[in-house]
DNA sequence: GGCCAGGACACCA
DNA sequence: TGGTGTCATGGC
């Protein structure tokens, strides 16, 4: 149920080889360290990274992108200096949240996040107001290394083009859908999801221009 | 000036 | 359980 026809993991698979001829190795996300990649991933929720790197940069031009000097700032301090991401106040307070956590649970190492089982790190993160199943799914691959597949806005975008989603199923079965047909490689699941956001930034917009589409012969949307 | 962008959550029926 | 409103900036 849910995805539109039923591709096999041959069919990802050589999805993922066509992206990797067009876009070469993602090694990807844009974050300096892992706790870098932690307020990303909280900064970047429902806002272009373009808003986020300029946020990002503000924190690092002032030293503050550690877990010792940003727990030193309070929500109140933080927001002004995440303007730029929107939804500033809200999210001043979401990575407030996840310093508490981290210094809770991991002595303020995200380092020590790794050491557990993916499932377990991120039913963890789901606590933690603020965190959900995406931005949760992005702490675990790109910030811990362990194997979780990420689905966001570009990862529906995308494969609802193919006709292999819908695009409106629930974010838990998509990541079934990767998660049962790819072996449980994290460095294959970020540089899949890295050529996912590749290619929905390129071409796979709301409004489609697909003339430039590496996965044309695959798309239904061909020509739109 | 309107639309869009790598969500999460509270509230309501 | 599903739909809707809220949070907000910046680029095009």
């Amino acid at each position: 149920m849910g995805a539109v026809s039923s591709p096999t993991s041959r069919d990802l698979r050589r999805i993922y080889r066509r992206l990797r001829r067009r876009f070469g190795d993602a090694g990807w996300w844009p974050g300096e360290t892992p706790f870098e990649v932690c307020v990303g991933a909280i900064l970047t929720q429902n806002t272009s990274w373009s808003n986020v790197e300029k946020a990002l940069s503000r924190l690092r031009r002032r030293g503050l992108l550690s877990f010792a000097r940003l727990a030193a700032l309070p929500p109140s301090r933080l927001a002004p200096l995440i303007r730029s991401s929107g939804y500033y106040n809200v999210k001043a307070r979401r990575v407030r949240a996840f310093l508490d956590f981290l210094e809770a649970q991991y002595r303020g190492r995200v380092e020590e996040m790794a050491g557990e089982p993916a499932a377990a790190l991120r039913a963890r993160l789901l606590a933690v107001p603020g965190i959900g199943r995406e931005t949760a799914d992005s702490i675990v691959l790109y910030a811990a290394g362990l194997p979780l597949f990420v689905v966001d806005a570009y990862t529906r975008r995308v494969f609802s083009r193919l006709g292999l989603l819908r695009g409106d199923e629930p974010y838990d079965e998509v990541q079934r859908f990767f998660m049962e047909k790819l072996r449980p490689d994290a460095r294959l699941y970020n540089d899949y999801h890295a050529q996912i956001v590749l290619l929905g930034k390129d071409v796979c917009r709301p409004r489609p221009r697909c003339d430039r589409c590496p996965l044309d012969d695959l798309c239904p949307k061909r020509g739109v």
